[in-house]
DNA sequence: TCCAATTAAGTTGCGTACGATTTAATTTAC
DNA sequence: GTAAATTAAATCGTACGCAACTTAATTGGA
């Protein structure tokens, strides 16, 4: 990457973190309804692709550390999302466990995720090709912060 | 876009997101040194292609509302980056400029990042097309956020 | 002219993010 | 077997983001 394409990397910087920051929004008015933000929501997707997973396997998912997870995944116990219970086995990991409700709304949270998504109405091409960029992008960037 | 796709509508905002973090936490290594971080860095860039300018166009330009902008302005003012004052014409608005310091660090703070950048060692021209893809979708997400 | 609508900043409150550190449990190396 | 190293959560402090609201200044229409 030469000098003159500092400028373009701050472009792109910045058009990530703008994106990023919209495509949020626009799940959070899916999301509203049931009280949820969007990190407590991939907390959602991560259980419902399988329960019952200690803290730090969460993170290693979501790339967060248990000083962001801990509070959030409090405040979802608090209002009845999951569970956290220490494991038998190691009694310092925290297994995270979905509560009855937590299982059972997933149809209705897709559902009204899946309201606002179709009328996005973009190519699933554009998507796809976008998707490989970004994990490209994240290896490069994941590599380079050690 | 089909039901079917909504998984990949989640995979992207997840991908924006977690690319989205990674990538200002590369920039946080160059301007760490500045005591700087990236949002701020995005204000002194709005700064050096158009000193004095008020609260909202900078909100405009970074898409930040007051709530956020006020107290990040009066960080960067206690540390020396700039000043802010109210316009003769219109006492609503707050006029921000660069103070010397503010000026001058640009070539710094360049030099400091350009270091990082060079190392990412990305094509340009894949740099281009995400971030012509990320303009559509930034596009589209702001006309479904009205 | 004057008052209702608009615009601009600021305030409040909550929920992330994350660096740095602490506490506690388990592994390992000897 | 035990002390040192490692691992897992939690804690602390700072800085965003942003929804909702307030305050103050300006504008514009009757």
């Amino acid at each position: 990457m030469k000098d003159s394409d500092m400028t373009l990397a701050n472009q792109l910087c910045f058009s990530m973190y703008h994106a990023s920051r919209l495509f949020i929004k626009f799940y959070q008015q899916a999301l509203q309804p049931f009280g949820l933000t969007y990190p407590q929501y991939l907390v959602l997707l991560a259980l419902w692709e399988e329960d019952r997973q200690p803290l730090h396997a969460l993170g290693e998912q979501l790339d967060f550390g248990s000083n962001t997870l801990t509070p959030l995944l409090k405040r979802m116990e608090n209002k009845g999302w999951l569970t956290r219970e220490l494991a038998s086995s190691d009694h310092r990991q925290l297994i995270i466990q979905l509560t009855e409700t937590g299982r059972t709304s997933k149809t209705e949270i897709f559902k009204s995720i899946r309201v606002c998504v179709r009328q996005q109405d973009i190519d699933p091409a554009d998507y796809q090709g976008m998707l490989a960029q970004n994990h490209a992008l994240i290896d490069t960037l994941e590599k380079m912060l050690n």
